[in-house]
RNA sequence: GCACCCAUAGCUCAGCUGGAUAGAGCGCUGCCCUCCGAAGGCAGAGGUCAAAGGUUCGAAUCCUUUUGGGUGCGCCA
């Protein structure tokens, strides 16, 4: 059961009944109708907004509204005192007992509490990473990485059916690219002395794919022209190349359930039947688009191309599909891999883009919009850059110089966890500051340790109590008293709701802060303990109170454990 | 030139998709361990929410314009 739900059940229900013995008329729209905590714990426990909400369709005045309800709400046993505030807030206090109700439904639901039915089962497919196959994953993948699957877990714990999708480019330019530079891998394991041109990658990480490759065909292609080892080396390659990702997401946690591959699409008629799906929508056209202004490239002149008309759907321009040689642009397969996801009966997109890709927004979502008649919505969340520090300095990255990082040298550094929680301490759309140093440091000022801390002190009271055999239960929590202890429970109480915006906002991050806020109030109180005997958890010679403190604190220990389980951190018992 | 993102305390950032006196960390000032982990806590100082209009009971939040940053802009993915 969660809390806030419950209450502004009660309260329509109460605005119901005012409306029933015409109170108040009938037939009003409650949608609005909000129970949120209060910014000010002086205005009690929960407060309500429905009067000022109602006031202009009820024609009444919010003040009017407000005291009868806060009459009729005063009924109710779990309601201690209702008042009317402001131009017509209903400030809301709830019994002890109520508040005790939540410890037992933490502790009765543990890792289901929280979980929610906002999703209703919706089929959502999550697309994240998508690096091009051509290397190990960076730094900047490993945020689109977390945030993704962070996302994930939030909408799958917010009841969505989710899928987490890989497309793998393999279809492209990028790949030959890539085939050439490991066939100059592959002469070098033979012996030969091999220069590495503009326009291949130099990375040592294929090093290793050339000898495999040499293990695998031997001299076969030594001197052979281009066109009988371009294709099966690109195979071996990118499966090489995609094995390679594999553990890089591994090493992170991730676990995608999908790779879908670009070529898949290619010659398959697959590509054909999403373009044919669109021209049957009247959206293609052949013509000669504007040269963009302002920027003037040099070599500009006009070509009649096969064009999607994406300017229906609220793009700037129409997008080519179809070069004009004939071949299609990388905008096709995009359309074609949208496409299947919608057929796959999908309902609900969302890619998770780096933000150099946000000029692909508005096509790609007008290519959705197009393909599914405006059935699937497509989110796109782009993800800001992360800029790199070792004890506060920059940490330039540059291939040449060998200081290039990782997804895995981060990993190896400072852990999955780690790694994990500090690229959700911003909003995606915001940059983010990644100190090697910072991250590991054990203060408050770092946010992993702050949560790790508040739960692993929970398990050290926990070992202190089991040392003196007392076990948690949640029996009589009558002792369970102080407002300072309410006001942790109160917290508690937030997490369901905080689950639900932040799932709807696609907003992991939420879950983040949500969790900083929760140990902040686990320290205060334990550090009240200090002023206050009473309020230390384990109370000498009194096992009643020891226990109801016991299940508070457990309480507070499986939302941190639940919350971690989304963002993929492991909440530890121990600060070592 | 156009589009998208951003602008909140000295610094780094939240602000629950329109609510009451705008919050946290760092830094600064002063406090709190005979006590379950002080790796923590409490208190104080610090703000024209970039600017100006608009929408309404009510705006940091929504709309318009301006200023100032970032990203992107045909036959590369």
């Amino acid at each position: 059961m969660t809390l806030f739900a419950d209450i502004r059940a009660l309260v329509i229900e109460c605005l119901e009944s005012l409306a029933a013995r015409g109170r108040l008329p009938a037939g009003l729209d409650m949608g609005n109708v909000a129970v949120e905590p209060p910014r000010d714990p002086a205005h009690g426990d929960m407060a309500t907004n429905a009067a000022m909400v109602l006031a202009k369709p009820a024609g009444m005045k919010p003040r009017e509204i407000a005291a009868a309800l806060a009459e009729a709400l005063a009924e109710d046993a779990r309601i201690d005192s209702a008042e009317v505030a402001g131009p017509g807030f209903l400030n809301l206090r709830l019994s002890e007992e109520t508040w005790r109700g939540v410890i037992r439904s933490v502790l009765a639901d543990g890792a289901g509490y929280g979980r929610s039915d906002l999703g209703q089962g919706q089929k959502v497919n999550v697309e994240y990473v998508s690096a091009n196959p051509t290397g190990p994953l960076h730094v900047g993948h490993t945020r689109g990485a977390v945030f993704g699957d962070a996302l994930a877990a939030l909408l799958e714990y917010a009841g969505h059916d989710v899928t987490r999708e890989y497309y793998i480019n393999d279809g492209g330019a990028q790949v030959d690219v890539l085939a050439r530079s490991v066939y100059l891998r592959y002469l070098e394991a033979h012996g030969q002395k091999v220069a590495f041109e503009d326009g291949t990658y130099p990375g040592d990480y294929l090093i290793a794919v050339g000898e495999a490759l040499k293990d695998k065909v031997g001299d076969a292609y030594v001197g052979k022209p281009e066109a009988l080892w371009l294709e099966p080396v690109r195979d071996f390659a990118t499966e090489a190349m995609m094995a390679l990702i594999r553990e890089d997401l591994a090493a992170l946690g991730v676990k995608m359930d999908h790779f879908y591959s670009e070529k898949s699409l290619y010659g398959t008629g697959r590509i054909e039947d999403a373009i044919e799906d669109l021209r049957a929508k009247g959206l293609i056209y052949k013509g000669v688009l504007e040269p963009p202004k302002g920027k003037q490239p040099e070599d500009w002149e006009p070509r009649e191309q096969t064009l999607f008309k994406s300017t229906d759907y609220g793009d700037d321009v129409d997008r080519p599909i179809m070069k004009s040689d004939g071949a299609w642009t990388y905008f096709a397969p995009d359309i074609a891999y949208h496409y299947d996801k919608i057929t796959r009966g999908y309902d609900q997109l969302i890619d998770v883009f780096g933000a150099d890709h946000g000029g692909y927004v508005k096509r790609m979502k007008a290519a959705v919009s197009a393909l599914s008649g405006g059935r699937v919505p497509l989110d796109i969340k782009l993800t800001q850059l992360v800029k790199l520090y070792k004890n506060g300095e920059p940490f330039k990255m540059s291939k040449r110089a060998g200081t290039f990082v990782t997804l895995r040298d981060v990993v190896e550094m400072v852990g999955p966890d780690v790694t994990r929680f500090v690229m959700l301490t911003r909003k995606n759309d915001a940059p983010l500051d990644f100190d090697f140093e910072k991250v590991r440091e054990q203060s408050k000022d770092n946010p992993v340790f702050y949560v790790q801390y508040a739960h692993a002190r929970i398990c050290s009271v926990q070992r202190k109590a089991a040392e003196a055999g007392i076990a948690a239960e949640a029996g009589d929590l009558a002792r369970i008293d102080h407002p300072a202890e309410f006001a942790l429970v109160a917290k508690l109480a937030e997490w369901p709701r905080l689950v639900e915006t932040a799932a709807a906002a696609h907003e992991p991050h939420r879950v983040a802060f949500y969790l900083y806020d929760l140990a902040g109030a686990l320290h205060g109180l334990w550090n009240k303990g200090n002023a206050e005997p009473g309020l230390r958890f384990l109370q000498d010679d009194d096992p009643v109170a020891t226990k109801a403190k016991l299940a508070l604190i457990g309480a507070v220990q499986v939302v941190i454990s639940n919350g971690l389980g989304i963002l993929g951190v492991t909440p530890v018992e121990e600060m070592r």
